[in-house]
DNA sequence: CTCTCCCT
């Protein structure tokens, strides 16, 4: 949000705009605005849309993506009708409410409408939403979106809703609000920024190189001759911040640096924020200064070009960090930065050629799915497809999420909330905690509950790698731990107990690990040798040897990093194998594990106990269960992580593959073509996806099969065929034909693999058979391209085109020219269009 | 050399 400098007296580019908003929300229930930076929407719209009469007799509601945003902006609003907070303006979040009687317009954060939405899904006594910020598409608003468009068609069609966003794909989200939704576009207001390329070079020392570009730049006088201002360094995380500042001090002892990031505690980020009347600070920031924080006084921003993003992995279910190069919305976001005080000047430590990606990824194609599983299981919705979606939630995430909710017990196999889930919905946190929340009180554990969720959730355990000498520490001294406190009082309070024991006494911290193998099931790890554990999920997991939990035959891992192949345990509990047992009476039970050896080429059996991979008791097997042994097959093919697709397959995979991205919408579920809502969408076949659906479609082929190398003689491209709905296989051959004729009578086959990576699908044909051709071949109705690769007589490529015009117009004359002294018995016409398309050498005569 | 950001 952007509060320029003067509340309600300064004119703002949004105020030319406020009629026609009204309009619009006068005629239509859906409208969107796009506004550029520094418009003045947050704070203007709202406050003019009170006075619609449509909001005569409601309450407005305000979405905004961070706490302190709402603050800011319900203050802001609140101060420009000369009332307090809290009067006809008000905020609602997590923990803190300001709201009377009188209060008209609620600013409120993403996940209070959630919970008003699942409370209330009529949305009594509210005249209209308004996000805004639509386009940072987090979880959260992206699921808001959905929920309200449900209730809207459903049951409220006289609520208004209007999406505020800057820079935004304006089709994707027509798409959901409907083709007629009126579209209003306002200007924004900054200062010019003047842009500079300075590409590091690899392979030396970042820092160095960084430290260097940021001295330089200070020393240059900004574009209005000034040199006053402070700087603002964004670099992807605190390790690149703390090598950046001491390499700075060494150089330049004199200069002031600042440190700005997440981690630090919120007074030290207040501190961060306040310009320095002394002089000029440099602030080495992390991607916090891109949107959720404003650091004032800034003139020059220095941008090293990288964000570090948490990349969620379903098939683990670990979330690992990923360093990559921003994308231009955000490069764009923070040059911005620059521009809030007077001309600036930003500095891009790459190079400009540099190709960047136009948006970042929506949250909801990144992130655990298991909280929006949650929400859509009591918003009573089984197929994600009955809801409008700007993203769809990916398959392959939103099935890993429900896996997770049914092992913790709070989703049946329908896909309902079971009595454990319908009680979690109290609980204002992750699914996991919430299970740990509500099952504490099997252990008489609510304090420590409370007091462990707390300090799980906020971000002060940092540093604090012994989680039950954390605990101990705040809940000796609770008032030392301000934020902890005022969190673990509030569970306390939702559970109605006391956060603390009976009779004084200090609160026993045994239960710990049962408590954290309540809400982590899945990390659960059992010892296979000292400081190597395989977790229940399946994945391997280590801790240094010297660790005192090396050698714990069990051990709960509350936090580890995800790869894949070996996770590192960063904080664990120990667990007593007994414990196990009584949390999870389903480990008293025996069951069938079969396992694919490739070693011995043979199926092993045994009968096991325990929960998925941690095993607590093993016996002998005599007869392999048939069921048992088609999911071994599929466990099997699902860890190597690729499927035996022959070429017919592949073909079939990247005809697909290239439908899918010509008709669903964005490459999504759920196409919005007339076709594609008739029809269903085309599927995701990629590897990821068909290994995660794998017992839908190859499942009904396995029955009687016990070795892998009968699966990869299945003919996986007719059962892939068989796997479509009819009216999809009924329509493929004719949009994208395995075969294409080209003029010389001939038909070619058309390869389709490239479409796999998202490319053109290839027609390699002579170059004389296409003599005459005057337009360029398309597939998918005309809605995709063929990419030309153009032969020799002896078959060698000379050129690659999709667009043949211009091949026979430019490229043509120099082929011609190189090859008719090398293929002279082949034709070579000097006007290629008017010639006759042949696939042989020159008829005699 | 463990740690981007945010929220009920």
């Amino acid at each position: 949000m952007n509060c320029g400098d003067d509340p309600s007296t300064t004119s703002l580019p949004i105020d030319a705009r406020l009629d026609e908003i009204q309009a619009a929300l006068a005629a239509h229930s859906r409208a969107l605005l796009v506004a550029e930076p520094g418009a003045g929407k947050t704070t203007r719209v709202p406050l003019a849309l009170l006075d619609a009469p449509w909001c005569r007799d409601g309450r407005l509601l305000l979405l905004e993506p961070r706490r302190v945003a709402a603050r800011l902006a319900a203050g802001f609003m609140a101060e420009s009708l000369g009332e307090r907070v809290g009067e006809t303006v008000g905020y609602r979040m997590r923990g803190e409410s300001r709201v009377g009687p009188a209060t008209r317009l609620e600013v409120v954060t993403q996940g209070v409408l959630t919970r008003m939405l699942q409370e209330d899904p009529m949305l009594e006594g509210v005249a209209g939403v308004i996000f805004d910020e639509f386009h940072e598409r987090s979880l959260e608003a992206d699921l808001g979106l959905a929920l309200t468009l449900d209730a809207q068609q459903g049951l409220r069609d006289d609520l208004r809703l209007l999406v505020m966003s800057a820079t935004l794909d304006v089709d994707a989200l027509l798409g959901v609000l409907g083709e007629a939704t009126p579209v209003i576009d306002c200007p924004g207001r900054s200062f010019p920024v003047e842009t500079r390329h300075r590409p590091l070079r690899p392979r030396e020392d970042a820092a160095r190189q960084q430290a260097a570009a940021v001295l330089e730049a200070l020393d240059e006088t900004l574009p209005d001759e000034a040199r006053t201002g402070d700087a603002l360094v964004i670099l992807p995380g605190v390790g690149e911040i703390r090598r950046l500042a001491r390499e700075l001090a060494a150089r330049a002892p004199e200069l002031s640096i600042v440190e700005l990031h997440g981690r630090l505690a919120l007074e030290a980020q207040r501190r961060a924020l306040r310009p320095d009347p002394e002089g000029r600070r440099v602030v080495l920031a992390t991607a916090i200064a891109e949107s959720s924080v404003t650091v004032d006084g800034v003139r020059l921003v220095i941008d090293a070009g990288q964000e570090r993003v948490p990349v969620f992995q379903p098939r683990t279910g670990l979330t690992r960090l990923a360093t990559r190069r921003v994308n231009r919305a955000s490069a764009d976001q923070r040059r911005g930065r620059a521009s809030r005080q007077g001309p600036g000047r930003c500095v891009r430590l790459w190079a400009e050629e540099q190709p960047l990606i136009p948006h970042g990824e929506p949250e909801i194609r990144q992130a655990d799915l298991s909280p929006l599983a949650f929400e859509l299981a009591r918003w009573g919705i089984t197929d994600p497809g009955e809801l409008c979606w700007v993203t769809p939630p990916p398959a392959g995430a939103l099935a890993a999420g429900r896996a997770l909710l049914t092992r913790l017990g709070v989703l049946d196999a329908a896909c309902h909330l079971t009595a454990l889930g319908r009680a979690c919905v109290r609980w204002p946190t992750h699914p996991r905690l919430a299970v740990m929340l509500e099952r504490a009180a099997e252990l008489e554990a609510w304090p420590l509950a409370c007091a462990l969720v707390a300090a799980l959730e906020g971000r002060d355990l940092d540093q604090e790698r012994d989680l039950e000498r954390a605990l101990a520490a705040r809940l000796a001294a609770p008032k030392a731990h301000r934020q902890w406190h005022q969190e673990a009082q509030r569970l306390a309070r939702i559970a109605g107990v006391g956060l603390s024991a009976a009779g004084g006494d200090a609160i026993s911290l045994a239960p710990l690990g049962e408590l954290l193998a309540l809400a982590y099931p899945e990390r659960i790890g059992q010892r296979l040798e000292p400081g190597r554990f395989r977790l229940a999920g399946g994945t391997l997991a280590t801790l240094p040897e010297a660790h005192p939990l090396a050698h714990a035959p069990l051990l709960v891992a509350a936090e580890l990093d995800g790869e894949a192949s070996g996770a590192r345990i960063f904080r664990a509990v120990a667990l007593a194998p007994e414990r196990l047992e009584a949390l999870y009476p389903e480990t008293r039970e025996w069951r069938a594990s079969l396992e694919w050896s490739d070693a011995q080429g043979r199926m092993l059996g045994e009968q096991v106990r325990g929960l998925d991979g941690v095993v607590l008791e093993r016996r002998p097997l005599h007869r392999l269960p048939p069921e048992a042994v088609k999911a071994a097959l599929l466990a099997a093919l699902r860890r190597r992580e690729r499927l035996p697709f022959g070429d017919e397959a592949e073909q079939l995979r990247g005809r697909v593959a290239l439908l899918r991205r010509a008709f669903n919408r964005n490459g999504e579920e759920g196409g919005d073509d007339a076709a594609g809502k008739a029809e269903g969408a085309w599927p995701d076949w990629s590897t990821s996806a068909l290994l995660e659906t794998l017992e839908a479609w190859l499942g009904p082929y396995l029955d009687g099969v016990t070795r892998l190398e009968t699966v990869e003689q299945l003919p996986l491209a007719h059962i892939l065929t068989d796997s479509l709905a009819w009216p999809l296989r009924a329509r493929l051959d004719a949009l994208a034909p395995p075969r294409l004729s080209v003029p010389s009578g001939a038909s070619h086959r058309l390869d389709y693999t490239p479409c796999l990576a998202g490319k053109p699908p290839v027609l390699a044909v002579k170059l004389q058979e296409c003599f005459g051709w005057q337009g360029s071949p398309r597939v998918a109705d005309g809605r995709e391209p063929v990419l030309l690769h153009l032969l020799s007589p002896a078959r060698r490529p000379l050129q690659v085109t999709a667009d043949l015009a211009s091949f026979w117009a430019n490229g043509y004359p120099e082929v011609r020219r190189e090859m008719r002294g090398r293929y002279p018995k082949h034709p070579w016409p000097e006007d290629p269009l008017a010639a006759e398309a042949t696939a042989r050498t020159k008829r005699r005569g």
